[in-house]
DNA sequence: TCACCGCCCAAGCCTCCATT
DNA sequence: AATGGAGGCTTGGGCGGTGA
């Protein structure tokens, strides 16, 4: 049992899969007992929190390969981002070739000058390996990128517009334009009866199949707004949507039990939700 | 309310490519 | 030629939606 030294690339980086050379597999395990097609599931343990992991003796089936199975090394992608404000220098070096790669439609991200930072394998004991950063270049800004990279801000594959958990409000809309608005994924919708005052709120992957005229529970609504949900945050959707039902709740006269201030004459038709007593 | 279905995403597996 | 790096395809689990 001992240490595995490795440089910092993209596979340490963003698939959290690496290859273990053969001649060093023995410093983290022992695989002597080991099959090809077989795993071991093991645990990382970096700056004192805990990652699943698993080493597994994968086959190699093309005609050119076959019968060199390889060691590979995995881990969740929760300490890949650990790691990636770890080793600030070389996560930005990945971006930046990224960015060139794409330019210049290069395809595979292997320069040598970005390899400069190491981090250590060391096996504790059975089926645990802690990583620690063994050769790292530290920078005056490393606080500051340590907080961009947690926010996911460098995630430049991904969309800019992604940081916003609503990404478009509608005005108020008469019922009688419903029909432009059907095809609208993802949103919180707000329907209201100005003639009985009465307001419901509602959630809907797809607009145009929840939101139809004669609603049962607020059959003379009129008009209508939406806000859209960012499809980054559609998990959330229901939680928005809850979010909202109970601040109209705690304001106005609602049939779902909830204690209102009552600041207005209008009523809230919303029965069910998930109450936070 | 429950069971089933389809979709999506992450993990796993396979394979090609680059480097030595 | 050998082997590590890394992209892409496949698979399977989980989750939301739907219909009974």
């Amino acid at each position: 049992m001992g240490s595995y030294y490795k440089k910092i690339d993209k596979s340490v980086l963003e698939s959290g899969k690496i290859t273990i050379p053969d001649d060093e597999i023995n410093l983290l395990l022992d695989v002597s007992k080991m099959n090809v097609g077989e795993s071991i599931d093991l645990i990382l343990q970096f700056n004192n929190r805990k990652y699943k992991g698993k080493i597994a003796y994968k086959n190699r089936n093309s005609k050119k390969n076959k019968g060199k199975p390889y060691y590979q090394l995995t881990y969740e992608l929760g300490l890949t981002k650990e790691l990636k404000k770890e080793f600030i220098q070389t996560f930005l070096a990945i971006e930046t070739e990224k960015i060139s790669c794409n330019e210049s439609e290069k395809y595979h991200i292997t320069s040598d000058n970005i390899n400069r930072e190491v981090v250590k394998f060391q096996a504790k004991h059975e089926n645990l390996i802690t990583v620690s950063p063994f050769l790292k270049i530290g920078t005056e800004y490393d606080r500051l990128f340590q907080k961009i990279i947690e926010m996911n801000l460098l995630d430049l594959d991904k969309n800019d517009k992604e940081k916003d958990i609503i990404s478009y409000s509608s005005t108020w809309i008469p019922i009688s334009d419903l029909n432009k608005h059907k095809e609208v994924k993802n949103v919180v919708y707000y329907l209201v009866d100005t003639i009985n005052k009465e307001v419901y709120i509602g959630s809907a992957h797809n607009l145009g199949k929840r939101v139809k005229p004669n609603r049962e529970e607020i059959p003379g609504w009129n008009i209508f707004k939406y806000e859209v949900i960012n499809p980054k945050y559609t998990g959330l959707l229901v939680k928005i949507e809850y979010h909202s039902i109970r601040a109209f709740a705690s304001f106005l006269d609602n049939v779902g039990g909830e204690s209102s201030l009552g600041i207005s004459e209008y009523k809230l038709n919303n029965k069910v939700w998930s109450k936070c007593k």
